[in-house]
DNA sequence: ATTTATCGGATTGTCGACATTATTGGGGAT
DNA sequence: ATCCCCAATAATGTCGACAATCCGATAAAT
């Protein structure tokens, strides 16, 4: 099936964490589906490392939760269920208030500007009707959230849920209207963070997740349509 | 059949499983220092398991935080800085935020008996002036607030932060008149939640994170007398 | 027909060996 | 005495081989 050969990268060095890396990309790109057997002769020969180093990253991923492994069974890409991935959306949520209030504590200049070069970048997108691109330009806006945040604690955390629920990440923009809501809310967490008020920055980021995950389960309320399509 | 040893531990399989436990327990009980080196060879023999089994249980442990690993210069057990603790207790407080409020929500009566039992507990102990044993008890608390609340992800997250800072949790008790007030917050954590009022639960926890934070803010503050004999 | 037993292929778990890479310590030159 | 180079040592990274285990299929038994 996978004629594609995703050899490449390493400088001779560090070719552990080169699997790990092209591995994880696999799996969040959706390269290997959810519940896919991961066989590490396979993944061996595709990557061209070692069996050692496959079975190393995919403890990491196992751990990250990204990959589950059951002894003497092997590895499979995780498949987490809707309500895990509310559960994780909350668990979200809770982290990235903390990282907009402490962004806008401490953020600086630099962070501002690049904040505002997305936020413009995504208004124009919008103004074009494009949906896609906009929600492309999602993650990159809350990136610079958790820089600015200076928490490498929270943001490597919030980091790795994502990676975890990134697969429900499109059901978001299927609810009509939601995309200018969804402006309007980044411009107030941009604002609060402008006018470096923790208070109001914790809000803004509070009630556009309270808006993300309401949105959820409403898609998922409608699985039967959605969903089947999106399996795929 | 398979002779399978007689080491102690597991019961014959889960060799992986049970080294990376033990190895754990080792960094989480402090009979590894910080920084000390974790060299693979010593591992293997000292518990008595292959190499790739110490290997596997390494990364994870580097994966969850608790050990640091350096290209070709192996592994020791991290060190977390005081800065990185507060962080840590940070993000630590806005999931027990959401637990509480969660575990307000979801209780059962099992539940909340068993917190009845362990808050009698520490009263009890508090009143014999045992500060040591309640701040025992501390941890078992909010384990069974994570319980109460239904939600692995962020009751696993959760615990593993707890692992990574748990060097510093003693200091908390230094303050005078710190137990007193620790316990009173406890029992609002408690009512809060016996009344499934989940605004309040995550008020009453939101406080007493605080309480603590500032306290081991406080704490740090006199470093210079007390981490002096607290790094033994 | 259903259940049980057995066999073969496939895959993982584990061990040992070897190459590669840091680190240490000594010896010589300045 | 100080510095630099280089061998000796220790530890890790990687590979290959083998045994243990699981899964599916086929055959045997009731």
């Amino acid at each position: 099936m996978a004629r594609t050969e995703l050899r490449q990268g390493g400088q001779g060095k560090e070719v552990g964490l080169d699997v790990y890396r092209r591995l994880r990309e696999g799996i969040t790109t959706g390269h290997f589906q959810p519940n896919e057997r991961l066989v590490e002769a396979n993944l061996s020969k595709l990557l061209g490392a070692g069996r050692s180093a496959v079975r190393a990253a995919l403890v990491r991923l196992d751990q990250e939760g990204l990959v589950t492994r059951e002894h003497n069974r092997g590895a499979r890409v995780r498949l987490v269920s809707e309500q895990e991935a509310l559960q994780i959306e909350e668990v979200r949520a809770a982290l990235e208030r903390l990282l907009a209030r402490q962004a806008a504590a401490k953020a600086t200049v630099a962070d501002i500007r690049e904040l505002r070069l997305v936020l413009a970048d995504m208004r124009k997108r919008f103004s074009n009707g494009d949906a896609i691109g906009y929600s492309e330009l999602n993650p990159r806006f809350h990136q610079l959230i958790w820089a600015a945040a200076r928490n490498p604690t929270a943001g490597q955390l919030v980091g790795t849920l994502k990676s975890q629920s990134l697969r429900y990440q499109y059901q978001t923009m299927l609810r009509p209207g939601r995309t200018e809501r969804s402006l309007r809310e980044h411009e107030q967490i941009f604002s609060a963070i402008v006018a470096h008020d923790p208070e109001a920055a914790d809000a803004a980021m509070r009630d556009h997740l309270e808006e993300v995950l309401e949105t959820l389960r409403w898609a998922m309320g409608h699985k039967g349509k959605t969903a089947r399509w999106l399996a795929d």
